[in-house]
DNA sequence: TACTATTATGAAAACCTTTTCAGAAAAGCT
DNA sequence: AGCTTTTCTGAAAAGGTTTTCATAATAGTA
């Protein structure tokens, strides 16, 4: 709440600033604010005469129309609303930009909210009320506001994401499964390696489980069989990895590679192996996925998987502008992965 | 424009959705909408007994006041605007994260918006119509949108910049000057360099201007002549750094350390350097500027100046939203900076 | 007890647009 | 020319909240 002389203050600055309104132009121009209304939209034909008065009154006004007052007659934000768990990292960067460009290009405003700090605050401030759809990465939305939202029938976009039990949102994500199986078969049949640790990163994010079974199969179709003891969580994150790898140094686990959760998790992959005096590839080769940007720059330079993800998240956001604007969206786009060699796996 | 089909669509969809007003908690409550109003913002004192039932009310009909009528009545948008040139790298993220978690730390909304590929589009969609105050980075926001802001009295914050010519908005930023210093004496002191290239960075970043004094005051307190021919235009930004070193190198200047425009730019240097097959440390030091998170994964490490770039983006939302509800603001506040010494310039 | 001072509540206006409805003017027809 | 159709425009309502002003009810005072 706002102390009494705050308020005071903030009224009496307000009117220093008050843009120009509707009627002003109307008044200048003379005209009804409905007709400026109908040559600002073009919602329905003005003789040109009135018009040409009416665009010049707008420009002489500096006027805009007020959003607020558009939202509560249009019943739209004109925005679009993205919930995500954090922002730096070497993974979101590129997501966001994606996902600001594309949106804006849609001719929608962005807002952005991370829940990482305040996941506890209980506020959630953005939904129906002051956005037209929403697009939700995993762990930042509980599956009961979720399944509210779909109740309600409003626009959201899962990424890198399934749905919850019972409901039904598309979703954008990438091709999990084959690209962990080509570093999987890169790895056996390029370097040999048949103990290969898979980190696995959070349940809730469908990639994990696709990645995993990319892994399975392609041990299986070598023949190695699934051992569970290389299969630990070790979450999309530096610090999870790194201790995860170093607690089965500790516990003597054999291995020979690490198929890191993604490239966070492959950097603290190596940071642990070379604290234990591993060789990089020679003792355990190490694997990424994501391919972000600094991949190429750590040492060794990080054989992964290259994830388009700025194209991820533009297409999020034209699968999200159609289901608001049409209705209807793609169930599931999956987008292409690729293998990028690099060092950390063996290769010269 | 949207299509008859589409709008109809919409305004279909639109009713299944419709949240609960006031008006109607008013109804359950057996009360009228002012007093509903007044519980909800504790604006005035209603008995607790009225009070119990109209928060029950509230809860039964999972009433949320709607943003959009709140906005029009008081004339406050409760969003902060952030206009930046771009959004990865490896600048922006750590930047992105402080301001977003201090605007909604301090119950704000966030809106964000990159300039980089819709510069030409001439919207420019925030402003003081749909927000209460804008964070401006370089080169996202020209002079005279600046003065015309200026003008109305609008609350702005610079980020990393000073105001243009004939007026004033409150800064952030970080100690550039004695940052630039710490790193040039370090290069001459303890490295013997005396042939030392600075690549500044763009002319309106008030950073590269404070990080050329710096630059200039160390040489000059060692007997060190300024060189123009090693000051060269290197942007922040990989590519464009690369592009000049690369040239210094055919044009057959003669160096032995490179000050980069910050690490970003230090990265390129590198790469160019390497591909020329000089050697780092050996032949040419590289120091760079802000303590990205990658810097220590190159090779050679980053000796570089740690600036609290996630601590300058909370900064600004303070110092913002104190403009904002109280009408004043620090108007320049440096934050420290620090020297990271690794191996790129010469030290085991 | 009668009167004033205080407190709790409601009605209505205001914020700024868009849109519907209806009316006026213009055009088209016989 | 008289009538119908079309085109253009304005008045007014709606969208959801907050706030001012007035009134009704309560508490306080003598």
């Amino acid at each position: 709440m706002k102390t009494f002389s705050e308020k005071l203050f903030m009224n009496e600055l307000r009117k220093k600033y008050r843009p120009a309104t509707i009627i002003e132009v109307a008044r200048r121009a003379g005209v009804s604010p409905a007709t400026v209304s109908r040559v600002l939209n073009g919602t329905a034909a003005v003789v040109p005469e009135t018009e040409q008065r009416v665009r010049e009154a707008i420009a002489e006004l500096n006027f805009t129309p007020h959003p607020a007052a558009r939202q509560l007659i249009n019943q739209r934000t004109n925005a679009i609303g993205l919930l995500l768990p954090e922002i730096s990292g070497e993974f979101f960067p590129p997501m966001l930009r994606g996902i600001e460009a594309e949106v804006r290009n849609s001719g929608y405003d962005l807002l952005i909210h991370s829940t990482q700090e305040n996941l506890n605050s209980g506020r959630r401030p953005l939904r129906e009320h002051n956005t037209d759809g929403l697009i939700v990465f995993p762990e930042s939305v509980d599956d009961a506001e979720l399944h509210r939202l779909f109740k309600i029938g409003f626009p959201v976009l899962l990424l890198h994401q399934s749905s919850p039990e019972g409901i039904s949102f598309p979703i954008v994500t990438v091709e999990n499964k084959s690209g962990a199986e080509m570093l999987i078969n890169h790895l056996i049949e390029a370097h040999g390696r048949r103990r290969i640790v898979y980190l696995q990163g959070p349940e809730s994010h469908q990639d994990s489980r696709w990645r995993e079974r990319g892994y399975r199969d392609a041990l299986e179709s070598h023949g190695i069989p699934f051992d569970p003891e290389l299969v630990e969580y070790g979450g999309f994150d530096e610090a999870e990895a790194c201790d995860a790898i170093r607690q089965m140094l500790i516990d003597g686990v054999d291995f020979d590679a690490v198929f890191a959760g993604d490239d966070d998790a492959a950097t603290g992959v190596i940071a642990a192996l070379k604290q234990a005096g591993r060789d990089i590839p020679g003792d355990v080769a190490v694997v990424g996925f994501d391919d972000v940007p600094f991949s190429r720059f750590i040492s060794p330079s990080l054989t992964t998987i290259r994830a388009p993800i700025e194209q991820v998240g533009r297409e999020a956001v034209k699968q999200l502008v159609s289901l608001i604007e049409k209705g209807h969206a793609e169930p599931e786009i999956l987008l292409p992965t690729e293998i990028i060699i690099r060092q950390s796996c063996g290769c010269p």
